[in-house]
DNA sequence: CGTTAGCCCTGCTGGC
DNA sequence: TGCCAGCAGGGCTAAC
């Protein structure tokens, strides 16, 4: 293998052929080393098994088997990456570049943080926490929001993606680094998953809609 | 073009 | 205590 570089939610293994393993693990995908024979109980879900040398092997297990895993040929390892937005934590991800993704949008803020064309590898998580650090409510129209609100919200993405990567990810259900370790953001969360507990900010209750199809956890009286 | 709804899938949770 | 409907969600497609 190449090199292991990620853009967006995807993992990409460029291989020495010149291919490109691609994967994307969803919300139930893990990826953990294994070494050869395989217990029952490491075959359980198993989508993939790479082995390299001696026993050891990669496994892609996935429950909710939503998880992907393709093979790019070498000359088409680049556009495949074409439709994805910006990334978050790179510099150039700045308030001018958000009001300009927001702008002339009339829908509401939260489905446009989750949509991968606009701008790649917010989750779920990720939005609704990122929503609160900025104050801003999930379902504001986007073209309504402010220039300070921007700059706000590009620092709280930042924030909170920087200190979900620091905490090794959130492992809420499946989710394992390598190792098998847990990540440790979930015990951060201020919003998400916490329907009915009392806001960390102003002590009134989260509550729980849906938008867009997707949970979305918020503080009323914060996120204006 | 923008937006929305439905689908995929399985294990866990909540309600009765 | 046991059962089962409903929920969880990223990305794709279809429909409008």
């Amino acid at each position: 293998m190449e090199s292991l570089t990620r853009r967006g939610k995807y993992l990409r293994f460029l291989l020495d052929n010149g291919e490109m393993l691609v994967i994307h693990l969803r919300m139930t995908g893990v990826l953990s080393m294994v070494e050869l024979p395989l217990k029952a109980e490491q075959k359980k879900h198993l989508r993939l098994l790479i082995c390299l040398k001696d026993r050891a092997c990669l496994a892609f297990h996935d429950t909710r088997r939503f998880g992907t895993a393709s093979v790019l040929p070498p000359g088409e390892t680049g556009k495949y990456w074409s439709k994805l937005g910006p990334e978050p934590l790179e510099k150039s991800f700045n308030a001018t570049r958000l009001k300009a993704i927001l702008n002339n949008r009339s829908g509401p803020i939260k489905p446009l943080l989750l949509d991968q064309r606009l701008i790649a590898g917010i989750g779920n998580i990720y939005a609704d926490e990122s929503l609160f650090a900025a104050r801003i409510h999930p379902l504001r129209p986007a073209d309504g929001i402010s220039d300070a609100e921007t700059a706000a919200l590009v620092r709280a993405i930042k924030a909170t993606l920087s200190k979900a990567i620091r905490l090794g990810g959130s492992s809420i259900d499946t989710y394992r680094a390598l190792d098998g370790s847990q990540g440790r953001f979930q015990e951060t969360f201020q919003v998400h998953r916490r329907a009915g507990e009392p806001c960390p900010v102003c002590g009134g209750s989260i509550e729980k809609i849906k938008v867009g199809g997707r949970g979305t956890y918020f503080c009323p009286a914060c996120q204006k």
